[in-house]
DNA sequence: TATTCTTGATTAATCGTTTAATCATCATAG
DNA sequence: CTATGATGATTAAACGATTAATCAAGAATA
């Protein structure tokens, strides 16, 4: 557990710390051969600079927060790997810190993460919060409508892009489905939705945590499709339709939104929504960059598209559903 | 963003540095009413102690890093939680790596996060690698039959509870299935689940990456329980069986493992085996400090025990299985 | 009164790295 | 032959917090 530090390197060669310094670091004035004589000894002896010194002297730490509401919540992984390996790109690693969804939380959270000397820190805000964070250059996941955002997944144009998947593979009678009416998320998707079928095909909208909606019932009435708001609540629709003997995709297709591991493991395999989370992770951290280093070119708000997956659960209409009421 | 320091605080109350440092860690002699005049200044100007100035001097940065094999592995969010809760009771925060299952790839996360400071480094290894960790005080969570495992879920003691549980609920014919025969994981559970199956009940196993079993044929043998060594699994089970016409769990009782968030969306929900992953991220911290501090109590390797979530697909037998072959 | 203790505060050194300022040496130009 | 420049290396001062060593002054003891 013995430290190799500029100065053990420095003594052995017998020449100036600052030397030792700047061979490493490339700046100053050295000599090619003391370079190579410099670099070649910190390799030998697998020296590694103190992330603690350097960051005492430059003041920056090379290392970014994140804050995020739910570590549990299924859809965070993917984000947060896309953020550590676009932070890794740039030098920085990577303080994960849960918000437990709670204002006080979130700022708890951001105090110990500017405690700890984070250069930056990358924010999803837990519901309508209004993290103050004036201390530290801060890039903010949030909806395109939140107007402190500075990244987001445009959820409208999932929405849409949910809706016209289906209508085009002729679907006129649809089921939508969210979990949660005061969701910002779940409400611009299902916006989109609506953007889409308003005037052009029949749609109910039901909030399963308010009451989940009669699937037999629905498919009697002419219901074909089912675009749900998260695929957790696709896979309950699939499977709660299945037990009622309304089969899928032959009777309803089902689609969801976010791509989690699951899609691939329930039958049948299930089309999903979801935006490209490297892509965000690459444009937060592309943002809170600039805004570190205080780029007079700091980008304004960007919105990423979102993707289509499509897999079993989504079919072309067998019958023309014109029965209904 | 100027910073507040000590020197700061000591100019404008008149006092040396030294006192003032003193006053906040409540270390050396200070005087009631001074400490009183310190916190209360440093509480107004918000200060907040500089942690590279700390770590330079104590040589201690109070960061752990998380090395996991895959971020978007479910079962991950659920540890990683546990473990950036329990770590903060202790004052750490948490620096996480993924280490893309490669071996290289834990190698370099590893030089990472050294690189980066860390007092300590938990690691969930890839796949019977060796991490080398030398430097730096390390706490591997594994499994109980790996030599260098400090702290494991118990696996085939949870298999066994699988396996048990639907014994006892009369099933005498099982279908054991895994997705990858070299995961020593999942060969653990396996092996539990055999621990009570063998010579007590007739049972079958498959590799859902080699062959996938007919579930209708399987019902028609006389299968009445399937044991699934995780819920992605289980799920697969569920739904193919639902669209074969196997009614789970009137014809088919189901269980599966980790207690992922799918459990209670899908119909039936699922019941299922996971480890108490609070106490297990609890016991890796735990020993992870003990480490740092260079106890000599050291604590030895650990096995945290699993328990069971029943819900919806598991049911007690309904016609008694004694037709099969 | 002289001596020792106690209390409360200050000085100064230290952690490891960076960097501006300085210096020595040698070559080139005037 | 001296003045100027360029080159390569060294000195020394930071960065912010901690801490051992020191000191001053008043209280207690002999």
């Amino acid at each position: 557990m013995i430290l190799v530090n500029q100065k053990q390197i420095a003594r052995e060669l017998g020449i100036s710390i600052a030397t030792v310094s700047n061979a490493l670091t490339g700046k100053g004035r050295v000599s090619a051969d003391v370079i190579q004589l410099v670099t070649a000894r910190a390799e030998e002896l697998e020296y590694f600079p103190s992330a603690a010194g350097r960051a005492l002297k430059t003041g920056r730490s090379g290392i970014l927060g994140l804050v995020i509401p739910d570590i549990t919540h299924p859809v965070f992984p993917d984000f947060a790997h896309g953020v550590e390996t676009e932070a890794e790109k740039c030098g920085y690693g990577i303080l994960i810190a849960d918000s437990r969804g709670t204002e006080t939380g979130q700022k708890t959270a951001i105090d110990q993460l500017i405690q700890r000397g984070v250069d930056g820190i990358i924010i999803i805000p837990t519901r309508s919060s209004n993290p103050n964070t004036s201390k530290v250059p801060t890039a903010i996941v949030s909806t395109p409508t939140d107007p402190k955002s500075n990244v987001a997944a445009n959820h409208r144009q999932g929405g849409q892009l949910s809706a016209q998947t289906l209508f085009d593979l002729g679907h006129r009678n649809f089921l939508l489905i969210g979990e949660d009416p005061m969701s910002p998320v779940q409400n611009e998707r299902i916006d989109g939705m609506k953007d889409i079928l308003d005037g052009a095909a029949k749609f109910e909208i039901y909030w399963a945590n308010e009451e989940f909606p009669d699937l037999v019932l629905k498919a009697k009435e002419g219901v074909t499709a089912c675009l749900a708001v998260s695929d957790l609540l696709a896979l309950r629709v699939i499977t709660e339709a299945g037990r009622l003997g309304v089969r899928c995709p032959d009777a309803l297709s089902v689609i969801g939104f976010d791509n989690l591991p699951l899609g691939t493991a329930v039958r049948p395999t299930l089309s999903t929504i979801m935006p490209d989370t490297t892509e965000l992770a690459r444009r937060a951290v592309g943002y809170l960059n600039s805004a570190i280093r205080q780029d007079s070119d700091q980008p304004s708000s960007s919105v990423v598209e979102m993707g289509i997956i499509l897999r079993e659960s989504t079919q072309k209409i067998t019958q023309p559903t014109q029965q209904g009421d």
